[in-house]
DNA sequence: ACGTGGCATTGCAACGTTGCAAACTGGTGT
DNA sequence: ACACCAGTTTGCAACGTTGCAATGCCACGT
């Protein structure tokens, strides 16, 4: 059984409250009763009770985070960061999986009510901020990726339509003019997708490349498999993409795989970029060329939103920009060397 | 304000103790009053507070998972798979990284007494089993991956020195004898490190192959940066090894991509096998022979441990086999395919 | 000697829940 | 008519902590 409060004050001579004060605000204390409050606590080894002081405090220091999938490369290293940040807070992380699936998504979003969780870091697959907004009695929520309306939460993002907009284009760049985009949701409300896609089209008007539908692949998940369906949905068309921009580096990978399948060399006869910047697109042969958002200050900052959040629930909806990086390497190198179509 | 009891009591007409029963026992309420209870919730949202809950009980349906990082591939495979068989039991899971330090894995073993979870899955980098024995205040441990010493703790895991020198004898039958093993660390008490290595001197040993050790690699993490140096290394022998096993999937990775940039053909010129069975060793150019555990049955095996322990904390340590089998892809492939040196 | 002020310590109550055991209800058996 | 029982409902106390406000103590100034 546990040493609490009582224990620590009976071996120290002391009241429950000075020990609880030694804990809590030690500087109230006199130097000498806190030594023997202190060695009481070491002898007995006591650890606050956590529960009881949410209870009474109203707060639990933890917060939790709900993701599509913690497996997927790009939201395990969120979550490395996030757990991370939360631990110099002094808060503990939960993790939640949604697996991409709306319902559930509402579903814990409604259980973390009451679930002992101070705030929640949310990133979305299909529900936007208007929806979380309209859950009042939820606890705070940061929501990462970009969301259209502002409601009541804030969303902490890299700027999804520029970054993309910059992939396109690196590739358009370096000489490439059928550029698919991989990774589209049609059928989803999944708006990070959506600016991305918007992204992309603002790079080809600019560079006056007409924007060819047949070459917007859609996926339903953002899995390797995803990656290299898509590849070989493209291979059948007519006449091949010379470039492809991946929404994730995860659907890159994928890509890549089936390119080699294909035999399609990466990057003469196609360039590939991704977006994500995971560490396994850096290992790869080619390593990928993708959109690095800044994975820990975005952690910080959301972590920093909820902050501010928790101390006052009725803050408006902010809108967090995170700073973001084209890495260039060999799935798409830079300009300098011009595609293989051109060089011939 | 969320909703109490005592408000769900007032609205419904009824004490405060029936609408607790009607939420943990409403087979003991009548129909009409449970109804009446019911709706009374529905109305005001109610949702317990599992700060209260805990305190009272004195469990909090919190387990901990304790890992070096949850950002490699197999540690968010592990918890995502973790993370859903906690659902299903009707717990919630609290995620700790102990970045691969032993006084941090300590700290945090010592910290989970307080920290409100009913118990721990750890995963431990430089700890033993023995040693963890030893922090009698803490709650129940589960451990993945083997211990030498049986404690007061139990560790569920794949039967890694089998499953090495399975992977060994494969490339072995394949006429690879110049294997190097790669993810040696000398300087730790990691048992898993450890069996491996026996594991793969069985095989040798089997096969009559002399066990050179310069053909151990350590290594200090097991990023794919490390699994790169360690091929770079190897490069730099006399005589270069046929084959690598690495002791994870991530090494492999690495590995493989080393092989590209020293213009080394894998498989042709060099066999990998890997351990781990990753989502990207499926999708790499080669793709990675490898030693694939039972992830899900790992998760599960490990959450009923800690269940039963929870119910009878004097328990004496277990010893749990999870299965494994060896995936043969293309950079090790079946022996009927010999290696290059065999071929010419 | 006495009031004053600052510092250190304390007791009480409450956070929301559930274990325990008692109390109530209406119906049944004698 | 009365005791009894099963089925429901209830009140009280306690889990370990901290906010609040009050108390005790001591040295200082007048």
């Amino acid at each position: 059984m546990p040493a609490n409060l009582k224990d620590v004050a009976v071996r120290a001579g002391v009241s429950v409250r000075t020990v609880s004060n030694v804990v809590n605000t030690p500087e109230v204390v006199a130097a000498g009763t806190r030594d023997r409050v202190l060695s009481a606590i070491e002898e007995l080894g006591y650890r606050p009770n956590v529960a009881a002081r949410a209870l009474r405090r109203g707060r639990s220091e933890v917060i939790g985070l709900v993701v599509p999938e913690i497996d997927s490369p790009y939201f395990a290293e969120l979550a490395a960061h996030v757990v991370r940040a939360a631990e110099a807070r002094g808060w503990t992380v939960h993790i939640e999986q949604t697996d991409g699936s709306g319902p559930r998504e509402r579903q814990l979003l409604d259980g973390a009510r009451g679930q002992g969780v101070d705030g929640v870091i949310f990133s979305p697959w299909s529900m936007t901020a208007d929806e979380v907004s309209r859950r009042s009695a939820a606890p705070p929520v940061v929501m990462l990726g970009e969301q259209p309306g502002v409601g009541t939460v804030d969303h902490v993002a890299v700027d999804n339509r520029l970054a993309a907009a910059g992939a396109t284009r690196h590739l358009l760049a370096s000489g490439r003019r059928r550029i698919a985009a991989v990774g589209v949701q049609p059928h989803l409300r999944n708006e990070t997708a959506r600016q991305r896609l918007a992204g992309y089209r603002d790079a080809l008007a600019e560079a006056g490349v007409a924007d060819d539908e047949r070459l917007h692949v859609p996926v339903e998940r953002l899995h390797h498999q995803d990656g290299a369906d898509a590849m070989r949905r493209l291979a059948e068309l007519e006449a091949l993409p010379d470039a492809l921009f991946c929404f994730t580096d995860q659907l890159a990978l994928g890509a890549l795989r089936a390119c080699a399948d294909l035999g399609l060399r990466v990057p003469d006869d196609v360039a590939l970029v991704g977006f994500d910047d995971i560490e396994a697109g850096r290992y790869s042969v080619p390593s990928i060329t993708t959109v690095a958002p800044d994975k820990e200050r975005l952690a910080e900052l959301a972590l920093a939103c909820l902050d501010e959040r928790m101390r006052d629930h009725a803050l408006p909806g902010r809108d967090v920009a995170v700073p973001h990086r084209l890495v260039v390497r060999e799935s798409a190198p830079a300009p300098a060397t011009p595609p293989a179509s051109a060089a011939r």
